[in-house]
RNA sequence: GCCGGGGUGGCGGAAUGGCAGACGCAGCGGACUUAAAAUCCGCCGGAGUGAUCCUUGUGGGUUCGAGUCCCUCCCCCGGCACCA
């Protein structure tokens, strides 16, 4: 009698069903609320694997109960298609980028087709197209027009493997985030974005329901910490500058100073060296620049240095103090010189110790006699050694100290930020060119937005060579100058790919809107995005970037919201071997054969059903036949039919009374899960409600009509989960096209009330009985029969009765002595 | 080192401070079958004949009552890490 449902053939029925009848394209719907679910748009790397599928299933789940729930849903589809990998498929493998990635765009359309999702195909988006960079590109000259694109030379991180500068987010552990080779430092001119002037808005996140976690890895990002800029005045032969200045969070300690310390790469430290040291800071130098920020970076390193033989004077006290260089001090934080307080800071105390420097204390200890330090104190306590400040408790010196240097005009109060501005070029082909132009008599030119897109050329050599690729391509580099026509050169770095990944969800309101990057309308109506969902692993890049984007943009008037997405949630990773699921790695696992042979539905709900969505874990396909069993319990119970007994009125009323309980019951379960992303527990409630239908059915003791709501519902509840499954139990049950059409079901809390609870008695708090009681039961009834349960009564038997304890609806206590 | 998240049966996991182990997987027993698969029914944390006792990483605490709250320590995952 059991029969298996055929998922192939009703899978790609319904999708090609749902295609012809343009089931899922939405437009600007005024009677019905918004609801924008975004999922955050794959990189085109060519398939499609079971941790994307842990992504998209569930968040499609989610958008179809919002649409389901009378909301006019957006839930929209692109690929996120520049980046290097499609060069270096080039390099190897002697294909075109453009090829490459669109063959795999085509793949990957079909694999995300094949999970039945509500995507509206007719707004998908594309990144490297030109009628997409196009506008990419128009926003660089919007914020190089605010200021906020500039030209700087910098100390860049450099990944060798890829060939290729990295802004700070991308260098993940002292390695290059897509392919893990040791980054090393390198000076370059490139293009910035000022990232920097929107750190304070940054760091706050307010108005916004994100994870705790993610807002916390921002604000560590921005690294805003206080303190104070200090002078120190220098006074040397043949250098034009007076004073080096440093920052500090802690200028209580300033007159506890003994050396000072620079970076390595400090514009200063050619000048300063005084010949006899310039063999011994060369070397140095040369070391350290050697070195990759990993070896640098670790903890572990003994703190080494080397004297430049140049003295500066802290002005506090007039005392000249020697100057150093060493690795432990970074020239992209705060000004790349640092005063040294060996006496209070770990890593100069070190630095002292080995080079036998001078340690003062300055800040007393609790209980200190005045003796030396075994090591750094980092506490707060009473300021010593610091003239007029003696005596004063060190947090009110921070605050003091600072004052008076400000007063003196050596420095004052000021913020650092650990932030950098975010670094664009990229030394590669495939990504939008930098639309700018370089003239001789005019100098820096953007391109005229008339003359946008700048196309990439076709032909390209793709050979890596440090530079640029464009570079080598003549026709693409000669050019006219936009202001005096005269012969100029372009621009051969291109754009960061995060750039076309800041503005995306926007172009998905308007895709094919040609009068501008967006349709200012449609994005008063869709934006923000009402919730956003993909991985954590972009706490910092992508979802940092973004923000940045829509700030500078509100600024220019272009939107008028300052955060692009109101709800954030992060999906877990589905591990193999324990490991991220990669290509490299070669250990990813296809969704296709589980959907050639159990149907999308099942890998959808087996998805959802394996733990919480935020979790993650390892894939282990053991468990995935159960799922696909229960769908097919499900299509039995819905078709074989149902035959209510005859005669059976009167015990049948009870019967049929817990049956639409149980149903509303889950309605209410189904709904709430749904609402808090809980997928594991709202496929729970669906199979005990399928447990129970078999039951119901075995005994015939309900009418006709309750079963079928009863069945109804249940469908209706699945109809999220498993779209095409659902479809069809939906019309053979006789009801019309289409169930994602219906609205969600809705419980009646009277119907969902229990009338009977089962009371716990305990003993001490240890379990006694359980009695079957009215839910309607007083107090004292409770009592009386918690204290004349059988079971119960031998544990307190001969005992002192302290307190019976009772809780409203679940048990009574009883505490003996 | 610092900041998050986590540790519950053989496994994935469930549990507004109130019946620990829902739901599922695996396993075991049974029905159907010549047989197997599929399907259906039952059992399924540990000890004990039993009443009962033990059990949510460790040790302590708060409470009538703790997987849940507080403190100590151990382990796993993620992030940051010489940021002056």
């Amino acid at each position: 009698m059991a029969v298996r449902y055929n998922p192939r053939e009703i899978e790609s029925k319904w999708q090609e069903k749902w295609a012809e009848d343009r089931l899922y394209e939405v437009t600007e719907d005024g009677s019905q609320p918004k609801w924008y679910a975004l999922t955050m748009f794959p990189y085109t790397s060519g398939d499609l694997h079971i941790g994307h599928w842990y992504a998209m299933a569930p968040s499609d789940v989610h958008a179809r109960f919002k649409r389901m729930q009378g909301y006019n849903v957006l839930h929209p589809m692109g690929f996120d298609a520049f980046g290097l990998p499609a060069e270096n498929a080039a390099i190897k493998r002697g294909i075109h980028p453009y090829t490459w990635t669109m063959q795999n765009v085509e793949n990957m359309r079909r694999q995300l087709k094949s999970i039945g999702a509500i995507y509206d195909w007719s707004r998908e988006v594309i990144t490297c197209l030109p009628e997409y960079y196009k506008w990419t590109q128009w926003f660089f000259l919007k914020l190089y027009e605010h200021d906020l694109a500039y030209r700087g030379k910098a100390p860049v991180n450099w990944c060798p493997q890829c060939r290729v500068v990295l802004a700070n987010e991308q260098v993940i552990d002292g390695k290059c985030w897509r392919c893990d080779a040791e980054v090393v430092h390198r000076d370059l001119e490139q293009w910035l974005f000022r990232i920097t002037r929107y750190a304070d808005e940054l760091k706050e996140h307010d108005g916004i329901d994100w994870p705790e976690r993610i807002k916390i890895m921002q604000r560590n990002w921005v690294g805003r910490s206080e303190g104070a800029d200090v002078s120190f005045s220098l006074d040397h032969p043949g250098v034009a500058e007076k004073d080096i200045r440093v920052f500090t969070t802690r200028p209580d300690t300033l007159f506890g100073v003994t050396f000072m310390v620079l970076a390595p790469e400090h514009p200063l430290v050619a000048k300063l060296t005084m010949p006899d040291r310039k063999a011994a800071i060369e070397e140095y130098i040369e070391r350290s620049r050697r070195e990759t920020d990993i070896e640098r970076l670790s903890a572990e390193k003994e703190k080494d240095g080397a004297f430049t033989g140049a003295y500066v004077t802290n002005r506090v006290n007039g005392e000249k103090v020697p100057v150093w260089i060493a690795d432990y001090v970074l020239l992209t934080y705060g000004t790349g010189a640092v005063m040294a307080v060996p006496a209070h800071d770990e890593r100069d105390f070190a630095f002292a110790k080995k080079y036998n420097l001078p340690i003062r204390v300055v800040i007393a200890p609790p209980d200190w006699k005045g003796g030396e330090l075994e090591q750094a104190y980092i506490e707060p306590g009473t300021m010593v050694n610091s003239a007029q400040f003696n005596g004063m408790p060190s947090e009110q010196g921070i605050k003091a100290v600072a004052e008076h240097l400000k007063k003196q005009g050596w420095g004052g109060p000021t913020v650092s930020y650990k932030l950098r501005d975010w670094l664009i070029s990229r030394q590669r082909y495939w990504g939008a060119p930098i639309p700018m132009v370089y003239c001789d008599k005019c100098g820096i030119v953007p391109v005229l937005e008339k003359d946008l897109p700048v196309l990439l050329p076709e032909d390209a050599e793709f050979r890596p060579t440090g530079e640029s690729p464009l570079q080598l391509n003549e026709k693409f580099v000669n050019t006219a100058c936009p202001k005096c026509d005269g012969a100029a050169r372009r621009e051969t770095d291109t754009i960061d790919g995060f750039l076309c990944s800041c503005w995306y969800f926007l172009r998905y309101c308007s895709p094919h809107y040609d009068g501008g990057a967006f349709d200012p309308e449609k994005v008063k109506y869709w934006m923000p995005v009402d919730i956003y969902t993909g991985g954590a692993e972009h706490a910092v890049m992508h979802l940092f970037y973004a923000r940045f984007f829509i700030k500078a943009i509100r600024d220019m008037g272009l939107v008028d919201f300052g955060e692009p997405f109101t709800k954030l949630f992060n999906q877990g990773i589905i591990l193999a071997q324990r490991q991220k699921m990669s290509k490299s790695k070669g250990n990813v696992v296809t969704p296709d054969e589980y959907v050639n042979e159990l149907g999308a539905d099942t890998v959808r709900a087996y998805l959802m059903f394996i733990g919480p969505w935020d979790q993650g874990g390892e894939w282990d396909d053991s468990g995935i036949g159960g799922m696909s069993r229960w769908l097919n319990r499900v299509w039995n119970v819905v078709l074989d039919g149902y035959q209510a007994r005859s005669g059976v009125a009167l015990e049948g009323e009870k019967a049929q009374v817990d049956l639409r309980r149980f149903v509303h019951q889950t309605i209410r379960r189904v709904t709430g899960d749904m609402e808090r992303l809980h997928f594991n527990t709202m496929i729970s409630a669906l199979m005990e409600l399928t447990n129970y239908l078999l039951k119901v059915r075995e005994s015939g003791n309900v009418a006709g009509s309750a079963w079928r709501e009863a069945v109804d519902t249940l469908l209706l509840l699945l109809a999220p989960t498993a779209p095409h499954f659902t479809e069809e139990l939906w019309q053979r049950t006789g009801h019309g096209y289409s169930i994602h059409n219906q609205p969600w079901p809705k419980w009646d809390e009277v119907l969902a009330r229990e009338e009977e609870i089962t009371l716990v008695v305990q003993v001490n708090g240890k379990l006694r009985d359980r009695l079957t009681v009215p839910a309607s039961i007083t107090e004292d009834e409770a009592k009386r029969l918690a204290l004349e349960s059988e079971k119960a009564k031998p544990h307190f038997a001969g005992k002192t009765i302290a307190s019976v304890i009772y809780v409203q609806g679940r048990l009574v206590n009883v505490v003996v002595r």
